[in-house]
DNA sequence: TCAAAAGTGTTATCCTTACACCCATGT
DNA sequence: ACATGGGTGTAAGGATAACACTTTTGA
């Protein structure tokens, strides 16, 4: 190999939680990056590499892991002066643990990172307020034509407007519009800590970047594999299990179709066990059947098959 | 960077066509890889660097792009002396252009590395005639009970027996069970160039499971992204894609509820012109309408919403 | 005339969505 | 009493699956 196109492997890891009906995730420096390692040559694959890591950061055991997204851009990463840097992204779901050691890393809200994104109490003010007007200001100081009416379109594409037509899993898509509008201080050119936080935290390098990946992918999966369970304690209410489910796709949802949904699938029973501090009328205790992992290999069809071949 | 750390990039390409009723993959070495690149100093970022290295190579456009996973297992890559090897690997779609250039890479049916993925003329006989009672025999060699189950079990996930119950999608989990039974070439367990091809040709490296990869995702997207055409001529009828699509799918469809998938969903327009050559009686010729890539960026949503937040 | 494919029309069924309503507990 | 959440039932609408049948060409 030779030097010149060697580069050192990074790992970044997006690992979330789901507590007190918040999506969180685990960050270092304060909340300003997200825990990554370099990938060492004694580990065995990226995925032991990067479970035996966290594990030892966190001392707490990581359910799920998914690779994300491997990203190199040159022009992202404020690369270091000697090779180049890659960094293999992965996404994390585990519970949060009873915080064991000192310098344990912080918990955060993503929605600290990704304001816009929640809109479980109806459609975001921030975005319409703010972040619609100063985009649709972006589009309109295009020179050429053709470019104020795609911009105009990737606008009404990534932020539609209504409730009804705002699509939560399009997170990447949204953030890679606000840097490329300028409106998110990791892009070099929007004005320095004027408003702290009103477009969210930044974080070093692409970290955010990287976050919004994570975010959307567990937005679109939670769709399609009984992935929630990870983040949910051993018993939960019903209830419970719909505000995490909300939490991550940041939208309300209704609840008899939601648990109506639930058992159709089978996805949980009953401990027998009785929930008394809900608020209302005790609820029963479900437990997640963890025999479905091993059941169905699921994955929802959409081709008109034919019967007889 | 300290040196033992670094790595070289392998950039590895699974480029699509659909030619003939038949999957094509591109192919080096007469088949037996794919085509691999190193990442250059150069390259702005991993897409630009492979659509950059694919276009030299075949003198034909890339139209989709892809990224599909990354590889880093030591075991598997039969690494070279010097560093370690991670391979980012890609998914291209094009169609396949009239050779130009004297090497042109091989296109070559996938279904020549996987011949148990191809269902449209019914239940794989390899399947049921070979595959499935040598992978009884590996589950019941195990020693411990517990592993006997758990393998038998996979073995039902995967290799679903009837058609109803078998699921296109799980290429890579197949494979890789195939793989560890030692039933493949690739696995150093299993006898040399013994029947040769039976379970499929086999590639360098950890190719074929490369492909795999790619081939599941593929089989994925089609059933929610209008992913199809890039692989189609600018005008085709109606038949023409519905077989591009059981080539990928590997299943035969249901030509009355195809149709009507299709047009419901707005995915075509008629050309007015009139295919003769069909074999029966002529056909309407159609095109995509390009404008839906930009309208929706469409994504299944199965969360039950709440109407009024 | 027959095979092969293009098309049209209709029906049964299931799933999703929405609505209405009752139950049990704490304050 | 009432607010809060738990829990049940059911009706309307749309999408899907399956079937039957007609039309138009080439061999």
């Amino acid at each position: 190999m030779t030097d010149k196109d060697a580069a050192s492997i990074e790992l970044t890891a997006v690992i979330v939680a789901v507590t007190g009906d918040e999506p969180r995730v685990l960050t270092i420096r304060g909340g300003g990056a997200l825990p990554t390692g370099v990938f060492e040559s004694g580990h065995r694959s990226l995925q032991t590499g990067l479970r035996s890591w966290v594990e030892r950061q966190t001392h707490h055991p990581l359910g799920y892991i998914e690779q994300l997204y491997t990203f190199a851009d040159r022009d992202r990463m404020e690369g270091g002066a000697g090779g180049r840097v890659i960094s293999i992204s992965y996404l994390g779901l585990t519970r949060e643990g009873r915080a064991s050691g000192e310098h344990v890393p912080a918990w955060e809200s993503w929605y600290r990172y990704f304001p816009w994104e929640d809109w479980r109490s109806g459609p975001s003010r921030l975005v319409a307020r703010v972040i619609l007007p100063r985009l649709r200001r972006w589009a309109a100081e295009a020179t050429d034509a053709a470019t104020r009416r795609d911009r105009a379109r990737r606008i009404r594409a990534t932020f539609g407007t209504s409730e009804e037509t705002w699509n939560e899993e399009l997170v990447l898509q949204r953030y890679e519009l606000l840097y490329e509008a300028g409106l998110v201080p990791e892009a070099a050119r929007s004005g320095p800590r004027a408003e702290p936080e009103l477009l969210g935290r930044r974080m070093a390098h692409d970290h955010r970047r990287i976050l919004a990946t994570g975010v959307a992918r567990l937005r679109a999966k939670i769709k399609y594999r009984p992935v929630v369970f990870e983040l949910m304690p051993p018993s939960f209410t019903l209830l419970q299990l719909q505000r995490a489910v909300e939490a991550l796709a940041g939208r309300r949802l209704h609840k008899q179709n939601f648990r109506r949904l639930i058992d159709q699938q089978g996805l949980v029973e009953e401990t027998g066990e009785i929930a008394t501090a809900t608020g209302g009328r005790p609820a029963k205790l479900f437990r997640f059947r963890r025999e479905v992992l091993l059941e169905r290999a699921v994955a929802g069809t959409k081709l008109p098959l034919s019967r007889s071949a």
